[in-house]
RNA sequence: GGACCCGUAGCUUAGUGGUAGAGCGCUACCUUCACACGGUAGAGGUCCCCGGUUCAAAUCCGGGCGGGUCCACCA
């Protein structure tokens, strides 16, 4: 038996800055989200975040989009949605991050000390980080969140090591590296980011015995490392001197002249030198001609003493200096401006070094086919984002470089020992620290040195499958639950996050980590111009929760499409507004009209009043509609039919229709007919509107629903699903033409300046459509006092 | 240079073969017994351009143009 709803309980207007922290902590407290994975479990390997103390609007938005879906999968399964919740706080950019809150350099700290100040500000920053994500409402356990650089992860991410170097999936080499002088370590091919920069173009003079020829660079300074030139060998300017010595100038040592097909013939002056390293070209180059290695920078980005006089210059203080003593010796000549694109790390814009260093790799290279057929596995919404996954694997040239020259981060589980082997943990003793820990393998009294390197952040993050179903703990149980559901992700890391997960998941665990991968767009500033600090064009989410609410900005959302880009416009958060603000008033009116109804309809559906079948109908095939878009990872579809569906069918027409028979019924029966249609109507459309808008729909639910249906949330109920015998063919033609009758009388009384509650004197309907059934709502919705109604072609006439 | 996405009302967009739909904004009217954080109605569109297929094209095909993104280009 339900309570009446009484006027007092039900205030006039929403107070959703009362209403959204209640419901939020009432959920936390109850383990509203609380689920144990299962065979049957919705699993969502959800993005960790990287802690950086405050949430941007490409968050609030990507996050609130696979929010729906797991709400939508919660609803639909009756609660059977894993939807872990992690940080990324490990590697790079954490490092950064607490050397600019706490004005230090990691590079002049104790490792030990500085790890440990990066494990502080975490714990320090961390709950008010998490609390955006949960006041935007997301469905996450937070009562078990998971931090990559916690004991867990840190073993599993060990274990994916171990595992792949048991299988000879990784190796340790020594071998030119993209290497970042600012950050001091190495960095992998998915970190470089292209810039224009402005440079000059020079054309310099070498001497090959008595003859000249000359090259053009960008980089100058790298002369003191160049160990040959290169030119075409098709290009019969350059090609007789093939084989001939070339004297390098201010250095003055000799260098080969070699013929290679990737020297363009119009470039420059078609002859070039080649260093080692300027860049990957280079790299290439020097390996296929087996040329000479003349590293002339240290770690710091300094020139070595194999620059000569040039030891100890920055590279650009050591361009200068070159330039000018080229100049001295009128060997410049010529100089060209120039912008070009600069590779750079994307972590700190600082242009790319190669650096012959020892790394541990990834072994990828050999298996491209393969984990191209793993992304054809994977369901990608929307479907094209598969294509840059594709294109990326198919263009990579270097296995995946995991290791980093940094400190915060998951350490190696390796020791080198002085017998020359390589040892591992084993997986029992993870997670380890090769500082402090020996691995069981190692003879007791065997000298080990520790692996000083850390792995990258990414070698952790791919493996977050593995880590929220307990890999580590359970593996046989892990393995079982692989693949999970579902990966939400932004695009611009499918050639980092999610292939590399594909790669860990095929290389450790054989199978593809996700059975659904779902990417969305970024948000740009209102001109559809990506938002950047530098621009100054950033929008705070906080303060767009602040000035509306969690549920009007989730609304916002949810109209644009996976993967699509949304430019910000504050005024669309109306529309969410108003929707919020009339699924209230809508619901206050219903439940004051159900106060006295107690289920008390048990006749048959076919006896129902024609209209109440009509919104039934109506609402049955609205519920299919959403059910399918959301099955197809549409859920911008789902909401526009329940959106028109509420607005236009339930508001504008069946509230109206159903009032007279409410407010002044002919008989019993008759009011409640409707109040049977408006209970279930209501219910199914508030739980529809639950994934999208949750604590409004939660504050509606528990004034009367919760209690019929016996559940402690609306976000626990079951949707309801299409039902053949709801399906009403006939009242939902007639539907359909009382719906166009009242318009017409609406649009007369609009025409005539009359109030909408105007009475008529008589309405005169022409249709072929049989409306008897309807008269008498008709007649109450138009406020007509006579009604006729004869066969033919649609005509309204108003007296 | 290659690939992918996009081009529909002033703005943001829905619409994949059959008379162009919505929200915001704009205009007029209505303080109507859920709702002025409202309602009702209205104005507003060569569906980027040019060809083709078709009885029929915003939709399919080809070629442009414009915008965005990714990759390559780094001598």
């Amino acid at each position: 038996m339900t309570n009446p709803v009484a006027e007092a309980d039900l205030p006039a207007r929403y107070d959703s800055k009362a209403s959204e922290p209640k419901w939020q902590q009432r959920w936390e407290q109850d383990g509203t989200y609380v689920h144990e994975p299962s065979e049957e479990s919705f699993t969502i390997d959800t993005p960790p975040p990287t802690v950086s103390g405050k949430m941007h609007i490409g968050h609030a938005y990507s996050y609130a989009q696979q929010d729906f879906y797991a709400r939508y999968n919660r609803m639909r399964t009756g609660g059977m949605v894993f939807f872990p919740f992690g940080t990324d706080d490990n590697g790079l950019p954490t490092e950064r991050l607490v050397e600019k809150l706490k004005g230090v350099k990691s590079t002049r700290m104790d490792r030990a000390e500085f790890r440990k100040l990066c494990f502080d500000t975490i714990q320090e920053i961390k709950p008010d980080f998490i609390s955006d994500w949960k006041r935007l409402g997301m469905s996450c356990d937070f009562n078990t969140t998971y931090s990559t650089i916690d004991p867990r992860c840190q073993a599993t991410s060990q274990r994916s090591f171990i595992d792949l170097f048991r299988k000879d999936r990784v190796y340790r080499l020594e071998s030119p590296v993209a290497w970042c002088v600012q950050c001091q370590t190495a960095i992998a091919q998915a970190e470089f980011d292209n810039v224009d920069q402005q440079s000059s173009f020079n054309d310099i003079n070498f001497s090959i015995g008595d003859e000249h020829v000359t090259i053009a660079t960008t980089r100058p300074e790298l002369i003191p490392a160049c160990v040959a030139l290169a030119a075409h060998p098709e290009d019969k300017r350059y090609a007789k001197y093939h084989g001939k010595k070339v004297m390098v100038p201010l250095l003055n040592y000799e260098v080969p002249l070699i013929l290679d097909d990737k020297v363009e013939l119009e470039k420059g002056t078609g002859l070039m030198m080649v260093c080692t390293f300027g860049d990957k070209d280079d790299v290439d180059k020097w390996f296929r001609h087996k040329l000479d290695t003349r590293v002339i920078f240290t770690p710091y980005g300094k020139l070595n003493e194999l620059a000569g006089k040039y030891a100890g210059l920055s590279m650009k203080d050591a361009r200068k200096q070159i330039l000018d003593d080229l100049q001295a010796e009128g060997r410049l000549l010529g100089q060209k401006q120039i912008t070009h694109a600069v590779n750079v790390h994307e972590r700190c814009g600082t242009g790319i070094e190669f650096l012959k260093t020892w790394q541990w790799y990834v072994k990828v290279l050999d298996i491209k086919d393969t984990l191209v057929k793993r992304g054809e596995e994977i369901e990608w919404h929307p479907e094209f984002m598969q294509v840059r996954y594709k294109h990326w694997v198919e263009n990579l040239n270097w296995d995946w470089c995991i290791s980093r020259q940094r400190h915060f981060g998951v350490p190696f589980p390796v020791w080198y020992g002085k017998d020359g082997q390589v040892y591992v943990a084993d997986e029992d003793q993870l997670p380890v620290d090769p500082f402090t820990d020996r691995p069981k393998s190692a003879p007791a009294n065997l000298e080990l040195t520790p692996e000083t390197d850390v792995m990258d952040t990414w070698a952790t993050s791919s493996v977050t499958p593995q880590i929220i179903l307990g890999w580590n703990e359970d593996s046989a149980k892990a393995q079982r639950l692989m693949p999970t559901s579902m990966r939400p992700q932004a695009q611009d890391i499918i050639r980092t996050w999610a292939f590399y997960t594909i790669v860990k998941a095929h290389l450790n665990n054989g199978v593809v980590p996700w059975k659904n991968i779902v990417i969305s767009g970024y948000v740009t500033d209102p001109k559809g111009e990506k938002m950047s600090k530098s621009k100054g064009n950033v929008i705070d989410p906080r303060a767009i929760i602040d000035k509306y609410c969690a549920d009007v900005v989730r609304y916002w959302a949810a109209g644009t499409k996976l993967g699509e880009d949304v430019p910000f416009n504050e005024n669309e958060l109306k529309e969410g507004n108003r929707t919020m603000t009339k699924l209230w008033n809508a619901s206050r009116f219903a439940l004051l009209n159900l106060s006295d109804y107690h289920d008390e309809w048990t006749g048959r559906f076919d006896e129902l009043e024609i209209m109440d079948r009509w919104i039934l109908s109506r609402m049955n095939r609205v519920s299919k509609e959403y059910h399918d878009a959301f099955a197809a990872y549409e859920h911008a579809r789902a909401k526009m039919v329940l959106e028109q569906f509420f607005w236009s069918d339930f508001c504008d027409n069946y509230l109206e229709i159903s009032k007279g028979r409410i407010y002044e019924p002919k008989d019993e029966m008759q009011k409640r007919s409707a109040q049977f249609a408006l209970q279930h109507v209501l219910s199914a459309m508030v739980k529809m509107f639950a994934p999208f808008m949750p604590f409004v729909t939660e504050e509606i639910y528990q004034l009367r629903f919760a209690k019929i249906d016996g559940k402690s949330s609306v976000h626990l109920a079951l949707l309801s699903q299409f039902r053949e015998d709801w399906s009403d063919q006939q009242a939902e033609i007639v539907g359909a033409e009382v719906v166009k009758v009242i318009e017409t009388v609406r649009r007369h009384k609009t025409a005539n300046k009359l109030a909408m509650n105007a009475p008529l004197v008589k309405l005169s309907v022409t249709t072929d459509v049989d409306l008897t059934l309807a008269e008498n709502d008709l007649l109450s919705t138009t406020k007509a006092q006579g009604f006729t109604h004869q066969k033919g072609g649609f005509d309204v006439k108003v007296e």
